[in-house]
DNA sequence: GGGAAGTACTTGACAGCGTCAACTATTGAC
DNA sequence: GTCAATAGTTGACGCTGTCAAGTACTTCCC
């Protein structure tokens, strides 16, 4: 397949994405009037398709501050609509359950969504429905299943070459994706610099990895100090993301800390490297300092994450 | 087609719903991070992919509030990222258009996306690819073109029976949607009596919309004053929205209205029937007064809109 | 069993998103 | 020329959502 297929294939989905959020109205105003904020109707919702959650678990969920929803919580508590009784198990932990004012709350507006649905629907003859319902059907299959193969990745040592692929890509991924000036690639060229004229063999490694012959990522593991490792350059290319490729390279990183007797690994980011930062938290890594500076022509929130080994 | 499957139907497409604005993320926080809101990035793209647009125009496009759009433009114009000049033609408008530096701060937000989405089918084989494009392209045609008949809506004079439809579905309709209280029905059952009682053959109106003999909407003209009259008890059945048929029926009120002589067509709906107003702003009718007022059960913000015929 | 570290949740302070209503400048209809 | 309508602006303000520091409880580890 040519990258032009590709091409033409995303801009078509992107279309499709704002033909759908348009049609189904998410962004409009009020799309909930009433008292509800959207924040509020989406926790009403899982407060009513779920038993007995806690605050955190639909935080998680939900992706909302915990602070916020403990106060969202409060108010629905004031209004009467849900009750919280505390965990027997653990006492910090409660309980949330909706009352029947809660369920009656709730009701006209999940019927409301229920019947605009409907009526989106309504308006298309039968075998009409029945198409869009197939395809909408096949999108999730597909999607949510993802990459079924894993596709296969070679992880390798560096070979000559590698050093200048990795820091073409961080300049180019970077200034495309983030608007990063040059600065960003000539700190890319210091690091590894340094990396290959102070090498310790038994201590650092640097990982590329190839599918098909071609990189497609990269990541270091540097010494900081006796007992701290810091992981560096986590790149994957386009291509290769959603396959997992981040994953295997973070938890490589941690594997090699951990044999060669690290207690702790740490590295920096930016607060607005989000895929990264997701990769991160599940490997189990911790922010532990946050701190706003200018670089690399742009004001950032620089990141200091740790993990313990 | 049995009322159960398009049940069966209807939920899929709520499920779909969920998971792909889960899927496309759009309601993850700092889904943009930067120091851009998800409004900001929205006027930008339009900006992006527009032909000096106005103002205005892209308030409409967006559903955006006028005065907040003032002041992200006034903001967008501070940081050298859009021009304004005025319209030859119009000395209201202005024209926009994005600069160099507005291009330039696009780029890399328009590239995530972009990434974002590629990244997304990236994950799938080249058929699985294939497939869902086919499928969001299904999906949007038929969405889009909506539906095709306009089917075939009979508007006749109300018969026996009538009225206790009218009454009858308001209370339920409105109490599943809305949550209003018998008190609602109540009203409605007294207005309908009240129009039986006093009806003015030459000045007043009933139309009731039927489909296939099932009876799917309704909508009342009374008079008000000499000059004044009014639109009343608008209705239409879940199976038959999105067809027009709202359309139609408000139509049909306006045009008897101006037959019959009336300077004035007014009409009361409450703030959070979104699809009723919409209908009426369509027809022309504008907000002349907002009242916040408790009634049906509910704290409700009344509105009386008015239409110069 | 006792201290340290971690987790569940709360609270105060605050930025900024978005709304509302009143305003100016201009246009267009009669 | 008058009057209503439209394009856009501005001030005031509530509310959403964020951040950081706090409390209460649990778990880990020696």
């Amino acid at each position: 397949m040519g990258s032009r297929e590709l091409e033409r294939r995303v801009e078509a989905a992107r279309r499709f994405n704002r033909f759908y959020t348009r049609q189904i109205g998410l962004l409009r105003r009020g799309a909930y009037d009433s008292p509800m904020s959207l924040t509020e109707v989406r926790v009403l919702y899982e407060l009513a398709h779920r038993e007995q959650p806690t605050a955190t678990e639909l935080g998680r969920d939900l992706d909302l501050d915990a602070g916020y929803l403990s106060r969202i919580l409060r108010g629905f508590e004031k209004r009467a609509l849900v009750t919280r009784t505390r965990s027997a198990a653990d006492g910090r932990r409660s309980h949330l359950a909706l009352t029947a004012t809660g369920r009656k709350a709730f009701a006209p507006l999940d019927a409301r969504s229920h019947d605009e649905v409907a009526a989106m629907l309504a308006g298309l003859a039968p075998a009409a429905q029945a198409r869009v319902i197939a395809a909408m059907d096949t999108i999730e299959r597909l999607l949510r299943d993802g990459p079924p193969p894993a596709a296969a990745y070679l992880l390798r040592p560096p070979q000559p070459g590698d050093m200048g692929w990795v820091v073409h890509r961080h300049g180019a991924v970077y200034a495309r994706e983030y608007g990063y000036d040059a600065q960003f690639e000539a700190l890319v060229a210091e690091i590894v610099a340094r990396f290959v004229q102070r090498f310790d063999p038994t201590r650092e490694r640097c990982w590329i990895a190839e599918r098909d012959g071609t990189v497609v990522g990269s990541v270091f593991l540097v010494a900081r100090s006796g007992t701290v490792a810091q992981l560096r350059l986590l790149l994957v290319e386009l291509q290769a993301r959603g396959s997992g490729l981040g994953t295997r390279l973070v938890d490589e990183c941690v594997r090699f800390a951990r044999q060669a007797g690290y207690r702790k690994l740490m590295l920096w980011t930016q607060s607005e490297l989000r895929a990264a930062r997701r990769l991160y938290q599940a490997a189990g890594f911790r922010v532990v300092r946050k701190e706003r500076n200018h670089s690399f022509g742009k004001a950032l929130v620089s990141e200091t994450w740790e993990l313990d080994l």
